[in-house]
Parts: structure tokens; sequence; C-alpha cells
DNA sequence: TTATATTTTTAGATTTGTCTAAATAATATT
DNA sequence: AATATTATTTAGACAAATCTAAAAATATAA
């Protein structure tokens, strides 16, 4: 079965959104999708009648096993190919999402295989987020939001939710990348704000918005 | 100025027939995209809009100055790609037209300088073509056909014209690369065929229409 | 539980790229 | 030069993906 690019994208955010909330409905795909709710509509009737989706009128939608597979196949392309733009091609984490979207439509299965090897079969993209294998398989690390974690214990920063480049942006201004290791030193009641000691950095303090967008594990 | 996929396809279609023939008409362009004349037509009126072409009913036509530089600039991404596909990803050179076909259609100026980069500015794709640096300048090689070579000189293969799969097949069955020294030994009047001798391999004889899609340049 | 608000879908239009069939222009032939 | 042939363009249609506006279904609230 192939899909047009368009197709591509709405499964691709369908699953996203499904991860979440189990059903979705219309006006949220819309949303996320930046297009209107009757275009997201239209293109649930061509999902479904190719049996990728559970989807009744009115009631909201899923992707079916057809439909999660098909998803990450495009996750699997997408993180892959942001693995090679930064790694090889030296990218600021924050730049390549865009050129991964476009990247992502290219259709070789061979081309993608091959570039899983040359890249060394990475389990995880440049965010932290992990690359799905040629069966959709994901490798799962336990990992905790920042705001969840214990005062003064060494974590290791793991991956980062909100992927917008000014979210990047402004990691990058706190000097946080994947594999930082940091503590969280308190939390102002004020506005949940916390204050956090990077490895051979100085203490400072990130907004709780910040903070729920940074995921941790265990110190390595 | 930004271009569809589609007129990206024309754009650089209409540069390689006119390399060849000067102007170019609705029908030999029509059999070169697989497609019908009145699509052509359509398209040509899109082109002549966005003033990349010279063009006037039912008289031929060909880019201008800025039709040009757009095919040189997917002419260059697309030869960038196939030299990543095939010195990276280890595909055979016979094999990367069609995935370069949909890479070549990215589109991210910053993308391509560091593609450049990463691959180490080459001039030459892997069949032997030249690859436009980004102002659209082109390194040119004198090179003669393989059918105008005087018998037993050294030579070695530069490129190859036409790129389909099932003839760059061939020149793989015969050991043939760019880059391979070879001789031409006799011709055969019967029906042109060539003697050749390749380095470090026993004499064969290759037939016209093979010998005069492989071009040359004296030995390294 | 009836009225109101929200969500979702349908109906119909638009754009892009394509097509077939017919018309028109250019070229070749007698 | 008149006619036949070939090349090209126009006219009108279609599919995909989108949109707006209106209708229908569902959810919420008085």
């Amino acid at each position: 079965m192939s899909f047009t690019t368009s197709e591509e994208n709405y499964i691709k955010q369908i699953y996203h959104l499904q991860q979440e909330t189990g059903l979705v409905n219309t006006n949220s795909l819309a949303a996320e999708m930046q297009t209107r709710a009757a275009s997201v509509t239209d293109m649930l009737k061509k999902l479904k009648a190719k049996k990728l989706l559970q989807y009744e009128k009115y009631k909201g939608f899923k992707l079916n096993e057809a439909g999660k597979k098909a998803a990450l196949d495009v996750v699997r392309k997408h993180r892959l190919w942001e693995y090679f733009l930064v790694e090889h091609l030296k990218f600021d984490w924050d730049k390549v999402h865009s050129i991964a979207e476009q990247l992502e439509h290219v259709s070789s299965e061979e081309l993608v295989q091959r570039l899983d090897n040359f890249l060394g079969n990475p389990l995880f993209d440049p965010h932290g987020d992990p690359i799905p294998d040629k069966h959709g398989k994901i490798t799962v690390i336990k990992q905790q939001n920042l705001t969840d974690i214990s005062f003064k214990k060494n974590v290791t920063v793991s991956s980062v939710r909100n992927q917008t480049e000014q979210m990047l942006d402004m990691l990058k201004h706190y000097n946080i990348n994947l594999g930082t290791q940091l503590m969280v030193l308190k939390r102002f009641e004020f506005d949940g704000s916390l204050e956090i000691k990077v490895l051979k950095q100085s203490a400072c303090i990130i907004s709780e918005q910040v903070a729920k967008n940074v995921f941790v594990h265990d110190a390595k």
C-alpha cells in the first residue's frame, strides 16, 4: 500500500494525537494540521476507505493496526533523516524538523534501510525520541518529567516534548542538550519555575512551561 | 521564486533537451515527460507566466537565463543526492536515479549547501556528469565518444549518456565503470561493434549502440 | 427537557495538474 | 497553390486536496 504525501501527514499526526488522547477528534486534528475541520473530514473518509482508521461519523477516530504501522513507517523515516541532518550535516537540532518533514515522504524501502545502516541503526533521534525499526518496533526507556524529579538528584536529559524551533532555541540558550546532566535545586511556589544546576554551569531558573517539556532519566 | 515538483520536472527536462537541440518542441518534451502534448502546453503557459521561458505559440521554446538557473538548481540537487546515494549509502550507480528524482525536490538551500560540503564538493556525479555549483557553474572536461577513439589508445571512461537502468546494468556486466581504463582494438564494419580491451580483463565486443553512450578522456 | 452552543459533516466551489477530443496552425506533398 | 499530414493549442472534463458556508448531530446549560 502506498500513500500520498497528504495522507502520510494526516496518518502521522493522528498517530501522535492518539498516543496522548486515545480517541482523536476532528477539531484537534484540524488545529494540529493547520487546516479546516471540513478538510479533515474529507481525509478521514479516504483513510477509512483505505482501511487504516476506526471511524464512525461524529464519534471520533483512531488508527487501526494497519494505520499504526503506516504511521510508524513515516515516523521512522522522519527520525532517521533528523539524525542524519544533525549528526552528519551538522544542523542545529532546532533547525531540522521542516527539512525532515519533506524527506520523510521520499518513498524507497531500500533507501530507508540503507540510511538506517549508514547511520549505525540509531535508537533515538536528536530530540531523544525513539526511532522505530523496520517492523515498527520502538525502544522505550524509563523517563520522567523534570517537574517530577526530587531535589538534588542527578539526572540526564533524554528527550524534549514540544519540538518547535522556539522551544529548542530556548534550551540551546540554557545550554541544555540531550545527554546534558543536571539536578533540580528548588521549586518556586509562585509560578512553578524550577531552579536547576546544569553540570559545569552555574545555577539558573527555568519556567514551569519549559520544565514540563523536558524529560530525563537517572544520571548515567 | 519557488516551484512545484511538477514545474521543476518540466524545467529540468526542457534544460536537458535544449542542451541538445537549442529550441525544444512540444511533442518531444511530451515524449520525454511521458505525458500528452496538451499537458505540456498547459505547463508552458505557467512557466512563461513565471518568466522562465521564451515561448511563442507554435514556434518552439527554450529556457531564458532565469529558467536555466532554476534548471541548474534542480540538476545540482539531483546529482549531489546521486553522489550521496552511491558513495555513502553504497547503492549501485544504476539504481539511484529514481530516488534522486524524489530527493531533488526537497527544498532547502541550507540543506543543499551542507550536503555539498559533507560530500566534499564533488565536481562529477556517479555517472560522470558535472555537478553545478551554487551559482550554476559547471566544470567541463574534454571528452570524446568511444566510437571516435583511435585504435590502441589508452583512455579512461568519464561519463555515460543514456542512463537507463538497462544501459547501466549492461556496463556493469562488462565491468565498465567511471574511471575504468580501456582501449579500442578494432571496429567491425558489419554492425559497427567495437572490440575493446578493458585493463586487467580479456578483450570483448560491445555493440555500436553501447559504444555511442560511452564517453572517455585521455588515460590518467 | 428544551434551548443554546459546540462539533462535525455535507454541499458546492477552487486550484493544480492531468486527460481526451476537436480545432487550428504550420509543414510537406503533389 | 491546393491539399494532405503533422504539430500544437483550445475547450471542456476529471481527480485530489483544499476551502467557505450551511446543515446536521451532539453536548451543555438553564
